[in-house]
DNA sequence: TATTGTTATACTCTATAACTATA
DNA sequence: TATAGTTATAGAGTATAACAATA
């Protein structure tokens, strides 16, 4: 029985949920609240609307219109119009937003870069790809 | 090259979370929310007090005071008085509890294991190593 | 009319501080 | 005095509903 879903998804969500656990500690220290962390990452590949970042992190859009404010009060992101649609706005991190990024990264997934670092870089890839089947298989 | 490994540990990271916040999600639609649920699972073991409780979860005690009042106001577990130490109280599950228990569990398989149905065999080949290789990877 | 984003409001979960009872 | 548990209060983070501006 080499199809056997149910102890699949048993170790699916186990080791999914020992890897959230294990990180989590690593990342209670770093200053900012993980949401708006996760928000900020999100802004490294370019510009986004609110409702794009709110339908990527799986959150409201007033959630998303509270976080993207605490992201631009602190001057990690920048607020502009969209020159195609008035009532769109168009989110970009800011120098000090790729700073903080860059800072906190280190530390946050230090421990995760160690062990990866430690694979070979065939394992390396099977996590690439996991993770990527995992974000869409949750996303549906 | 380390940008690289910071990339995918983030990317390895957010999957996991992910998974296993869909799965709480899931099971939260039942009846109970994920931090009370976690408490009932705790006790599945045997009797624990609200202090031990607490240590175990990681939260106050006043939260847990609080986490605890949920189960026993839902039946779920009882509260007795420790027959050697007036302030203390034991805490033990009940047989709604249980029951509640292992009806959210199977809710819990059958979310991933449909979800794990309608990939291809080769992506179920890669999570299955991925899984392997995530469990021991944060077990060291 | 539909949509994009924000504001108003409320609920859940969390914590610290203060209180009660017991050791 | 110190400890176990609860109650009081407040701070995050989230959501739904209502609103303003634009398509």
């Amino acid at each position: 029985m080499s199809e056997d879903l149910t102890t699949l998804a048993y170790e699916v969500r186990i080791a999914c949920q020992r890897v959230s656990r294990r990180v989590r500690y690593d990342t209670a220290t770093s200053s900012l609240p993980p949401h708006v962390l996760s928000v900020l990452f999100a802004l490294r590949t370019g510009a986004k609307t609110p409702g794009e970042l709110a339908d990527a992190e799986r959150v409201s859009a007033p959630s998303m219109s509270k976080t993207v404010s605490v992201l631009v009060d602190r001057g990690l992101a920048e607020r502009s119009p969209d020159p195609d649609d008035g009532r769109r706005c168009l989110l970009e991190i800011t120098k000090e937003g790729s700073a903080a990024l860059a800072e906190v990264a280190s530390e946050r997934d230090s421990f995760m870069v160690q062990r990866l670092a430690s694979l070979s870089k065939a394992d390396r890839e099977i996590l690439r790809r996991a993770s990527a089947i995992l974000t869409e298989v949750v996303s549906k």
